[in-house]
DNA sequence: ATGTCACAGTCCCTGTGA
């Protein structure tokens, strides 16, 4: 089975890179992230013309999470079951594997109170992953607007006293860890920095300045079954790409 | 560190968010 994660930026503007990718990758299950639309303009039926069952979780203008899969799609889950009116997780099984697409608030600054949503959020979550099902497989993955440690970023000091590298988001990263989770892409290349994130301005893609903030968390039973973990960078080039790459999972079930 | 992109509304530019 192969599970990929992407933050679209916007998948009205991207179903043309999206559908291409697709097509040439052919992934079982995908999560997606910032699809940016309502359901009336969300690709159901494109979707299912190339064999995807989909859902979707979308709000408008920002945010907006979903999945495709070949390998089926039920118990729909979106939010967290509490008052958040932003659309940043849906969960689904998926060929036996409970699976959530995730979107991490950007924390902004770490004065603005959208760090402290972030920091919240991310306790949600982490409290989601500790009550879950321990006998079925499972995967949360997404953009998690967090570099894991200095490895994960190209350049700690210019983003010193900024989001995406403090400790307490970090710590946060961690409890998912302490919850039985592992983030496969690091624990498969331990060394490389393996970034799935580059700015549009400055040139950052090509001068090599990224983030790896795109993580796929599985638990110890997928780990045991995992054959490898990568980013395509291939899709950060050409023609409108997203400002992320797709990571990507895969594993013998 | 800000040279870009996407969105909506004020609608062919501007403010917001990333």
């Amino acid at each position: 089975m192969k599970v990929a994660t992407w933050n679209v930026n916007s998948l009205t503007a991207r179903w043309p890179r999206v559908e291409a990718w697709l097509v040439e990758n052919n992934p079982d299950v995908v999560l997606i992230q910032e699809t940016k639309q309502t359901d009336a303009k969300f690709p159901f039926v494109p979707l299912e013309q190339l064999g995807y069952q989909s859902a979707h979780y979308g709000q408008g203008q920002w945010n907006g999470v979903a999945i495709f899969s070949k390998v089926g799609l039920d118990d729909v889950t979106r939010g967290f079951g509490d008052e958040d009116p932003e659309a940043r997780i849906i969960g689904a099984t998926c060929g036996g594997v409970r699976v959530y697409s995730c979107y991490v608030p950007n924390g902004r600054a770490l004065d603005d109170p959208h760090y402290a949503y972030k920091l919240q959020w991310l306790a949600k979550l982490a409290d989601l992953v500790s009550h879950r099902d321990t006998s079925q497989p499972f995967a949360a993955g997404g953009d998690f607007n967090v570099a894991p440690t200095d490895l994960d970023c190209y350049d700690p000091s210019a983003f010193l006293g900024a989001t995406h590298v403090s400790e307490p988001e970090r710590a946060a990263l961690r409890a998912l860890e302490g919850a039985g989770l592992v983030d496969l892409t690091r624990t498969l290349h331990p060394d490389e920095p393996c970034y799935s994130w580059w700015d549009y301005r400055n040139g950052a893609f090509h001068r090599g300045w990224g983030l790896r903030i795109d993580l796929l968390f599985v638990d110890p039973i997928l780990l045991a079954r995992s054959t490898k973990s990568y980013v395509d960078r291939e899709a950060r080039k050409g023609e409108k790409p997203s400002d992320h790459a797709p990571v990507i999972g895969e594993f013998e079930l």
